[in-house]
Parts: structure tokens; sequence; C-alpha cells
DNA sequence: TTGGAATATACAAGAAAAAGTATTTAGTGA
DNA sequence: TCACTAAATACTTTTTCTTGTATATTCCAA
């Protein structure tokens, strides 16, 4: 997963780098998600998804947890200096991204009483 | 070149990508270069150089001027902001990320007499 | 105007990434 | 056990990126 600072820094680049990967750090930004919720928001085919989840994931971009039959992804607790600017950067793009603005309407348009919403994100979004 | 938020932010993360770019921005980061110093600070051959400068002159995150024989590339006057902060991210990982280091030694090495060294260089590793 | 240097571009080949379809794996609950 | 749901994986095709070789362009200087 360490593999020195270069690769460590293209992995987080290569995960930027993809419209979709974007849109899901977007969303994971503000809280862990099962990948059904994610497909519904982005609009996307599961095994889309699901590829792009793993891929984030062998980049060491995201954790997964299982949940019953539900996988929830999140970001790691412990996020890289890079990362972490990076992601207060797409924050600041909301304001002009109308696609991440879009995506985290639907976000909190979901149904949290849904078994599949982790109880992390139920409480965050009652908040 | 301005292609509304989301197409700005993904032209910015693929130049991000890939190392050889990552390197060029580094080294560009400290003034403008040539293409020529740039093939001899990475150690690539001339066209893969050339092509990565295209490329990322294409992604509006770099800008040449000529000045006899040779091309003088380097950042853009007005940098977004989500690159400015991409470029702080790289100065830190000059610490950790050798590669980084040893492209500034080979930079600070460099004849400065050389006829391609633009004046702005010239001023700026006198300094 | 001819030759040489610096750089770019065209074209072809190869490698890597993405997408789709179909299938598989796990977990749940009747 | 069987059927069902959520998600992952295998396999294939397509697209995109990268690289290399060769050639072209541009500018300079003799």
């Amino acid at each position: 997963m360490c593999n020195g600072p270069m690769k460590d820094t293209l992995a987080v680049y290569k995960c930027l780098c993809d419209e979709t990967r974007l849109r899901i750090l977007n969303l994971l930004n503000s809280g862990p998600l099962c990948v059904c919720h994610l497909q519904e928001i982005l609009d996307e085919s599961q095994v889309r998804v699901s590829k792009q989840l793993a891929y984030m994931k062998r980049q060491g971009m995201v954790t997964v947890t299982k949940h019953a039959n539900w996988r929830i992804y999140q970001l790691p607790e412990s996020v890289t200096p890079l990362l972490t600017e990076n992601l207060k950067c797409l924050q600041d793009l909301r304001t002009e991204g109308k696609i991440f603005r879009a995506d985290l309407e639907k976000l909190k348009r979901l149904d949290t009483s849904a078994a599949c919403v982790p109880a992390a994100r139920k409480s965050c979004c009652e908040s």
C-alpha cells in the first residue's frame, strides 16, 4: 500500500482523474455509503460503480466494511495530506460544479431508513 | 480552454497523474525552462518530453514562448486554485520524494549562461 | 542557400484503462 | 435447501494513452 511517495502520489491523482471517481469521492466525503446508493445517485450501472470502487480500493483511497448483504464504502480513517487537500478543493468546486452539487442533493433525499444506510450516515443526516 | 468546472478539474488531474508530467510541473514551478533542459534533467528522449509538454499545453497547464530556436515552457501567469494547491503539495513532497529533489538539484547545476536559459530563470537562479 | 540545431508532428504499434455482458459469490430469510 | 438480493469478478471488446521511429518545421549562422 505504501510504495514510496511517488507511487502514493500518483495513486491519488489516478483516482482523481476520472469523473465518476471524483463524484464518488465527493459523496464519500460526506460520509460512508453502500454501493447501491452510490449506484442510484450516480445513475450508473452496477458493474461500473463496483469496478471504480474496486479500483479506488486497490489504490488505498477507500475502505469497505460488510453490513449484511451490503458493502459500505468510506474514506479511510487516516487520509494523506494530499488527498485531504484535494477533497477540500472538491468542496470548493461544489459552488460551480453543478454535478457535484446535484449529487449531494440526491444524497440528502435518500431514504435514511433503508437497511443499507449505515448508522454513521443516519446520524450525520439527522444533524 | 474553459470547458466548465468538471472538464477543467479533470484536465488538471490528468496532467498530474503521470510521473513525467509531475516532474515537469515540479521543475516549472521554480521558473520557465526550455525543452532541451527539461530533456537533460529528466533524462528522457526528446519526443517523449515534447509530447508530454504538448499534452500539458493542450490541457492549459503550461504556456510556451519562442526564443530563437528554443521553446520556453512555463506555468501560466494565472493558475487555477486547484493547480496552485497541488503545486504546493508537490513542494511538500520534495522532502520525501527523492526524484523531485534530485531534479531540482540538477536544475540548480544547469549552466545558466547557456543561450537557451531565459532571462527570467537567470535572475531567479542568481537570487 | 545550405547545413545544422531545437522542437514538433505523423504514423504505427503496444500497453493500459474502461465498458459491457454474463456469471459467481455471499449473505438472508422463507 | 431454495430463492433472492447486493456486489464482485471473468472474459471480451473498445477506447484511450504512451511510446518509438521517422520525418517535418523553424530558426539561425556560415
